[in-house]
DNA sequence: CAGTAATCGATAAGAGAATACTGATAAAAG
DNA sequence: CTTTTATCAGTATTCTCTTATCGATTACTG
């Protein structure tokens, strides 16, 4: 229970905060109240006021959170000033979308390059990342010092790759292929799935 | 405490199990193990086996569970064997991804076709999926009884195009611009912010 | 300068989910 | 046929997250 422990759902909606709080104009004043925030997430304003309270804590009574300040300590706790290298393994319509993608690194993760098998995927995309050959990813994650991987090749490769991925010193991995991955307790794992978003909402809807 | 009450976080579980099973060689039996699960999916035994009360209930001290039976039961429950018609708006590169995947379908849901604005984008994909102009979509939605809408746009435009889906009658939105849409309540909102899952990662392991 | 309104922080209460525990059941082994 | 082992089901406990409540603080208003 020290100072550094959030619990993971504050954690998921601190992107949401800091989101929220660079898209509001300037017009808006320099300070902004739990409240507000709320209701332009549509939250309750207890667990904003909570949320806030864990990363910042300096709050005005009816005047609110400063915010440049509030972004600063968004930013700062999340590590967000520090750019993560990570890699992306499988050039496929997805891998080559989410390599496209800028809006990554303002969450402080960069995507360096590519990998793929296929040697047919090997080029040099328009967007300036390279797509090289998986044989090189070894090395390639040391010379740059890549901390994280991504994976979005089929379910038959996955648990391959994975394995180059950790072998090459990786600390985390973002798994897209729909299956579950054995990894030493040492590697983080976050499995995503997109199928089951779909299939809650479908879930839902025919009640 | 109906049977139609399932928890979210379960719901959540069940195309994990559901995928599992249907990725067992045939050779294993024709029966498993709510323990043999939970070490295959790395969960809890007495989670697993929770989870499978709510939808089937029928197992076996020492045996497990009738494989086929538990497939049958975990998509009826949920409702994988209707397809849901869905649209896509937004033909960027992720949108392009999402169209062409083909995963969804196994889950219930089948993306009939995307919607661009850009006249560039209007073609016809190479997979049979049409491009379609914006201005077409509440007619498409009514002629083709879709359900369901997936927004790949900007945050710009997100809002605009959310409107126009809930007025072409849609039920169920999913939402991949990283922006809160106001929706009725009648309509079903889930957000996906793929950052999101890159900053939680990019937290943890720098720590 | 006093009163009102808005907001904050902290503690407490509530709900939901995960986990542990206990007893029961069925197959296998001796 | 009895004992052992693996598994299931149900209850209870614990944990985490959310929501509610209360007093305190600060700006605004008359």
């Amino acid at each position: 229970m020290n100072g550094y422990s959030i619990s993971k759902a504050t954690l998921g909606r601190l992107p949401l905060y800091l989101q929220y709080l660079k898209s509001l104009p300037a017009v808006n004043g320099a300070t902004i109240s739990a409240t507000a925030i709320a209701r332009g997430l549509s939250l309750g304003d207890v667990q904003v006021r909570k949320d806030l309270a864990a990363v910042s804590g300096a709050g005005k009574p009816k005047i609110g959170y400063e915010r440049t300040k509030l972004i600063d300590d968004l930013e700062r706790h999340l590590g967000y000033e520090r750019l993560t290298n990570a890699v992306l393994v499988g050039a496929g319509k997805l891998g080559r979308a989410l390599l496209d993608y800028d809006g990554f690194e303002e969450f402080g993760v960069k995507i360096v390059a590519g990998f793929d098998c296929n040697e047919q995927a090997l080029q040099i995309g328009k967007n300036t990342k390279p797509i090289l050959p998986i044989k090189d990813i070894a090395s390639y994650c040391a010379e740059y010092n890549v901390k994280l991987g991504i994976i979005t090749v089929g379910k038959g490769s996955a648990q391959d790759v994975c394995d180059q991925l950790v072998a090459s010193g990786i600390e985390a991995i973002w798994n897209f292929a729909p299956c579950t991955l054995k990894v030493p307790s040492s590697v983080l794992l976050k499995q995503e799935n997109l199928a089951l978003s779909l299939a809650y909402l479908n879930n839902q809807i025919s009640k």
